[in-house]
DNA sequence: CGGCTGATCGTG
DNA sequence: ACGATCAGCCGA
């Protein structure tokens, strides 16, 4: 995967946003996610994503019409970020599409580094991570010399990796991110081929467990 | 690379 | 109870 420059890029507005959850989806591949840190920036290409589609779709929060606490963000405008707890442990981050009231979402699923400082700093994420969950069920520490192989190969792909790499936590949830300083997505690279398939662990879903809403490049995850 | 298992907690 | 998951381990 190429690694971008370390310039600046456009940032992506509301009316990129403002439009149906399989179009933000696609149009995603290749932007780059961008948090701004007190100690510089993270910036993240995204090469994975889901589109959720709201109230009629059984594979989303929304399904059924469920608008509760944890779910408002995905009825916010178009661009606004709904983080969430997954299995206890892990967050997943989407970005709302559409506008206000009409609940359809893209998880980002897998990012790779746009620069080099960005690649050292998600690297210094993950080792933090797995380091405070070894110490809390008593496990060895790592190093940055001597961190798994997993780690690296690994970086920033599946949503609960990505979130930990970017340093995305609940408490970006509920941003808008046309609007943060934070958290926000520029232009990127060209995407090339998107590849298409089935949303990951959503068996439960029935018929729309089959729906073709992964979208992907450069042959990551393919399952 | 594929498959399996246990971990862990906010939400409804 | 239940997950839009992951690390660690095994085998090929």
């Amino acid at each position: 995967m190429d690694i971008v420059t370390a310039e600046r890029k456009k940032r992506l507005g509301r009316s990129f946003f403002a439009r149906d959850g399989i179009t933000v989806a696609r149009e995603l591949l290749g932007k780059i996610l961008v948090h701004e840190t007190p100690a510089g920036w993270i910036r993240g290409i995204i090469t994975e994503v889901e589109s959720y589609m709201g109230e009629t779709d059984k594979g989303s929060h929304t399904y059924g019409g469920r608008r509760t606490e944890r779910t408002e963000p995905m009825y916010h405008a178009g661009g606004t970020s709904y983080v969430y707890l997954i299995y206890g442990m892990y967050s997943c981050m989407n970005i709302a599409a559409m506008g206000e009231g009409v609940p359809q979402a893209v998880l980002l699923r897998s990012a790779v580094p746009a620069d080099e400082e960005s690649k050292r700093r998600m690297l210094e994420l993950r080792l933090a991570e797995l380091n405070r969950r070894q110490a809390k069920k008593g496990g060895r520490l790592y190093g940055p010399e001597d961190c798994p192989a997993s780690l690296r190969r690994h970086l920033a792909d599946g949503p609960g990796r990505l979130c930990i790499a970017m340093g995305i936590t609940r408490a970006f949830n509920d941003v808008d991110m046309v609007k943060s300083r934070e958290l926000y997505v520029t232009e990127g690279i060209c995407p090339g081929e998107i590849l298409v398939g089935k949303r990951i662990g959503i068996d439960y879903a029935q018929e729309a467990a089959d729906y073709l809403w992964r979208f992907y490049i450069d042959g990551k995850r393919e399952r």
